[in-house]
DNA sequence: GTGCTGTCATTGAACTCTCAATGACTATCA
DNA sequence: TGATAGTCATTGAGAGTTCAATGACAGCAC
């Protein structure tokens, strides 16, 4: 397989795309931290645990297995495990053993939980629809939506293209050998 | 100061809010999970601590007061003082006593550290190049500006709310008046 | 000058996330 | 059946972020 290891001229972002790229992150940051800070106030969670109960609270009989959940809920299995150990300190779910799969385990939503989750819904919708939904208009919205599918289809490709998956097998060669540096310094790894 | 301690009737997303706002996120998380990967990758560092390098390369002289700094990296002070701490270790950023207040201390960035910004700029550039803007229309660019700017706006607009304010002022009393457990259970802090 | 208040920056503890390693089990194929 | 590879989920270490507390200094009123 062909990769082009070596980088041409970088094309750098033009003034109107650099613009864009800074409000767009500056925007970003600064709502996710109100979200998450409004989380934490008032059900004491971070959001990717609201995410979390969130994705429980619409499966079939409040239960999902692990690997289901990390999926709906863009986590890694390593960061639900972590979580769903926390949440399970409060009652908010239970794990049990899969009755089809002995390696599997199952994450249910307690009553607990859901009354939990119910009153923290009210106010951070209300917050995320003051802070995105009432300063935007519905032609907005819409232009909102398909340019995140974009971005989404985006990611998609370059995390799936040859030089990303050629920079990875380098990632995992290097942690095999390990006297090599990887590609800490150099271009080859553009994905 | 009367503040609506009521909650009115929840106003819950309409299905195309709802879908907006899940795309929107989903699409944050996956771009900057990607973004913050590669730049651990090429540089070792995360997508913050290349923020702050940026911001120090674009100021005069290549230096800042810490606080500035914070303004501009949109970091808290903490988070911050703990960047600069590891940066400084690695050389990349010198910390020294202001001169006109003795309380300050001015940041600067080395010619090493600049050039490993050089030099991870490069790929990250190209990167969200490939993830964003080889994915949008220049017209989209457009939109995806003015719509951070509104997001932008909602968030100032509502983290200075009376709303916003009495909340925080609820909490700095809960901080001084130990037993109060805040309106952790309880609407009237939809900001 | 003295005292009070606010700002600058740091620190340590607690928490979350990532990464690599691990144990337990399933699936496949000879 | 037995060996091998792959999947499910957890664990511990290391790193970053937040929060509250702190020390040092500036600014202002008296």
């Amino acid at each position: 397989m062909l990769v082009p290891v070596e980088q041409t001229e970088t094309r750098w972002l033009s003034p109107v795309e650099q613009q864009a790229w800074r409000a767009f992150m500056g925007a970003c940051r600064r709502l996710f931290a109100e979200v998450e800070g409004h989380l934490q106030h008032v059900a004491g969670i971070p959001h990717a645990y609201y995410e979390i109960l969130v994705r429980l609270s619409e499966a079939p009989g409040r239960e999902l297995r692990m690997t289901q959940l990390a999926d709906v809920s863009i986590s890694s299995k390593s960061r639900l495990s972590h979580a769903v150990a926390r949440l399970e300190e409060r009652g908010w779910i239970e794990r049990t053993a899969c009755p089809t799969d002995r390696r599997g385990q199952v994450a249910r939503l307690t009553d607990e939980g859901f009354a939990a989750l119910d009153t923290a819904a009210k106010t951070h919708v209300e917050q995320v629809r003051q802070l995105i939904f009432d300063q935007l208009t519905p032609l907005q919205v819409g232009q909102l939506l398909e340019i995140s599918a974009a971005i989404e289809a985006g990611v998609d490709s370059v995390s799936s293209s040859p030089a990303a998956q050629a920079c990875r097998a380098a990632r995992e060669e290097a942690a095999a050998d390990l006297d090599d540096p990887g590609c800490l310094d150099g271009p080859g790894c553009p994905g």
